[in-house]
DNA sequence: TGTACATCAGTGAACGCGCGTTCACTGATGTAC
DNA sequence: TGTACATCAGTGAACGCGCGTTCACTGATGTAC
């Protein structure tokens, strides 16, 4: 009957609300898949709850109902950003061997990352509380890359691999925003891009 | 008499401004000063004229009679940058040989980095329009770059080698912001982040 | 050396804007009996 | 099955804020004669 409302965008746009018009239906899922979207590529922190409730065509103050304030919102986009994140790294995990983990992880964390470049940011750049669940995520995913290293073999070296890893990943994702240099990194091949993070 | 009035800060705070109270004397430079003070921390675009003016004890509008609108004030701190960037690499390019110059330009790209943060954002990592005056600065410095991997006998792989080293240092700078790897990354001696870079 | 005047570099007041947020409200939904 | 009512999820209007920017102004400076 109705197309399953699970985190695809409610309505295309202009037009109305998916149910009685008055009520929304599920406007809290909508706002994070919109955030998510305008984090897509928002250069910025061009985003704003007023934007977001104009996009969805509900009124400045419904967002109030779901969330206490902008930056509620801001970490439950973030939060459901690690998910997808932790998915798209779970994916690549079990399409690879011990010794093959680490590029397998780099590719699906280049992809990510030069993809959702925005949200990225929020996730893995942005200063978060010391003990926020942001920065217990970011903790999280940066262990599950050490561990990886671990399991390539390099014992004592591994925390010093890992942040030089890390360190490389996000100054690819990052420079990609630079159109200039955006361009040169992706005629190289990706894979000559990885080999070089894992190296 | 006075002290030179060379782009130090023309006044402590509070209590008055240079001259006559009136004609303030070198507010552009004055200006240009105060937001690179400002961008050595500033965490996002939290740079203001207004803000500025005020830390500067001026009107709201007197900016306006050197810059003419913000960007425009932005452009020239970014240009003052990439002086001071330059000037600092020169520096360190003078200390070394051919082989020993990519550490040495590393060195003293990490430190620029790390200590003017929100600078270097606005340099090297914020788009900016092709061709600009900015856009030039920064292929100007990624020119420098590769030019010493040739020099240090990388041929064909000099640009890729670049390109390697670029993302390698963006990235420690940037991860750098995020406090709990930036621990973890000065506890690392920096040679040893310097050799990884080069490596 | 002294005066007239153009020009420069500031000022205070005001504007419009978009934002985050609060308020009292109202329409829709779900539940108890 | 039908009604009364609590609760939920929206609305429109309004606020205060800081910002960028414009305007007509005025005090200070420098130059021509």
């Amino acid at each position: 009957m109705n197309e399953t409302p699970v985190a695809s965008d409610p309505q295309p746009d202009r037009g109305g609300k998916a149910r009685g018009a008055y009520h929304h239906g599920h406007l809290r899922q909508a706002l994070i898949a919109a955030a998510l979207r305008a984090l897509e590529e928002a250069p910025r922190e061009a985003l704003s709850l007023s934007g977001l409730a104009r996009a969805l065509g509900v009124s400045q103050p419904a967002p109030y109902r779901h969330f206490a304030d902008r930056d509620a919102l801001l970490e439950a986009a973030t939060l459901e950003g690690f998910r997808l994140f932790a998915e798209a790294l779970d994916e690549a995990a079990d399409r690879a061997t011990a010794s093959t983990l680490p590029p397998r992880l780099a590719e699906a964390h280049l992809a990510f990352g030069l993809t959702r470049g925005g949200l990225y940011r929020l996730m893995f750049i942005e200063p978060a509380a010391p003990g926020s669940p942001v920065a217990q995520a970011r903790a999280r995913e940066f262990a599950r890359l050490e561990a990886a290293m671990r399991g390539m073999g390099f014992g004592q070296g591994s925390r010093r691999r890992a942040l030089r890893f890390w360190a490389g990943v996000q100054g690819l994702i990052l420079a990609s925003l630079s159109p200039d240099l955006a361009e040169d990194l992706l005629r190289l091949s990706p894979s000559a891009l990885v080999d070089d993070l894992v190296a």
